[in-house]
DNA sequence: TGTACATCAGTGAACGCGCGTTCACTGATGTAC
DNA sequence: TGTACATCAGTGAACGCGCGTTCACTGATGTAC
């Protein structure tokens, strides 16, 4: 209302705007990210394939679109459920409400996690405003962890003999000073947060992608299972 | 040479079956597995499109094909790098190896990696031949765990609290024991091996599919740090 | 060893299809006076 | 409030392209006598 002009006009466009993408996000489903089309999409929509033009300028930048929602809804869902939690300093608890709110919109949008998470789409190339909203879920977790660790928990130490890794996640720990989340953390915090980060897609992903039919019987349960040990190996819970 | 007589036609038909598979591999570096084109296929090998089905009877099948080829490949792969350990009772080494083999494979071939735990191929079901040499990576890893578990080692404790995950990992234990790994494994032998199982490929997906590079500064020492850790997690090392 | 026939690899044309994108157009909506 | 003009959503035809698969064919290779 304030700068936007609600006129007709506006009011359609934002519709028909929103029309396409869900229409789009529903093909990722059946056809993948790769075979999105335009054409088809638009006859979806009840439109005519140049028509879509009128919305978005090419292929390539409704997938741009696509990929900005979709992290920015599974960014908030997730937000949501670590939100959702009363007691703040419950990391036990914050951490696995946060993890399931993941599994539980992968499942729920098993087209759109193989856009964001599965193979690149060959000659497509994410620009910079995907980097941003990518980042929501692993600042979550990020932030669990970190009130975790000023509640005094620690992960799990390195093993003996291996190398210093501190070098390695380097780029990881200046994000989490640049965002204001933990000043200084130590090697092993980010470690092993980058490692559930990385697990915990790495589960979904294997479920979603049929590689877990013959090993787990739930895949639900065995998601919780892996949730908390990755949760106590970084000390919570 | 004992059954198939080998005749300059018998001859020439591995050597073209093989360019056509080698072609098609390549081929999915580039436009990825979805968009596998058995005419591009056809014009990399100097051929008309018709002339491939002399070799393979449709498109599917020609992925088939790939996809038994590359799991078993890669499972060579591994296996390789674990034999060449000489002190078959030094798991660490033994685990450590594996996993780079892992790795290093799908470094080499991201194109591959993409049709083995990418995004599936929307509209084909990869039939039962996959099924068993699927599993040849993780049972390398599962016979490393077994002889370090024989030697005493043990896995992490369950978290407090978690519930028995015993019946979720029903089916990895029948697998386990079916296959002479370890018969009656311990519940967190199996769960934790699955986890680093999945955590493995899906460090892999992350680094071959761009989800490390604003967070990880050399991907591979970050590999070996997950590696370390999820054998120390493991008992290993 | 030589010949007649069968097998099979590869060709080139054709089928019906879908794709992304451009363009000139019509008709409705919005704006300035 | 009414009119003239500008903006813009959607149409339908067209462009050049690539796809999987079939089919009748030619010519080389293999086999049986």
């Amino acid at each position: 209302m304030p700068d936007a002009p609600r006129t007709a006009r506006a009011l359609a466009r934002e519709t028909i705007t929103r029309e396409i993408r869900a229409a789009a996000r529903a093909r990722l489903a059946t056809d993948g990210p790769a075979a999105l089309s335009l054409r088809a999409v638009a006859r979806d929509v009840g439109m005519v394939s140049s028509a879509v033009y009128r919305y978005f300028p090419s292929r390539d930048a409704l997938l741009t679109a696509l990929i900005v929602e979709c992290y920015d809804e599974l960014g908030a869902a997730v937000e949501a459920a670590d939100a959702a939690v009363a007691d703040r300093d419950d990391v036990a608890a914050r951490w696995l409400a946060a993890c399931r709110a993941l599994r539980s919109w992968a499942v729920a949008h098993p087209g759109e996690l193989g856009l964001l998470y599965g193979t690149p789409v060959p000659g497509y190339a994410a620009p910079r405003d995907t980097v941003d909203p990518a980042t929501r879920v692993v600042r979550v977790l990020l932030a669990v962890v970190a009130r975790a660790h000023e509640a005094g928990a620690s992960p799990r130490p390195a093993p003996a003999g291996a190398p210093d890794a501190t070098a390695v996640v380097g780029p990881a720990r200046e994000f989490v000073a640049a965002r204001g989340i933990v000043a200084d953390a130590p090697t092993e915090l980010v470690a092993r947060a980058l490692m559930a980060w990385t697990a915990l897609f790495g589960t979904v992903s294997f479920e979603l992608f049929g590689h877990l039919v013959g090993s787990v019987a739930d895949p639900e349960a065995w998601y919780d299972a892996v949730a908390r040990r990755l949760g106590a190996d970084l000390g919570i819970g």
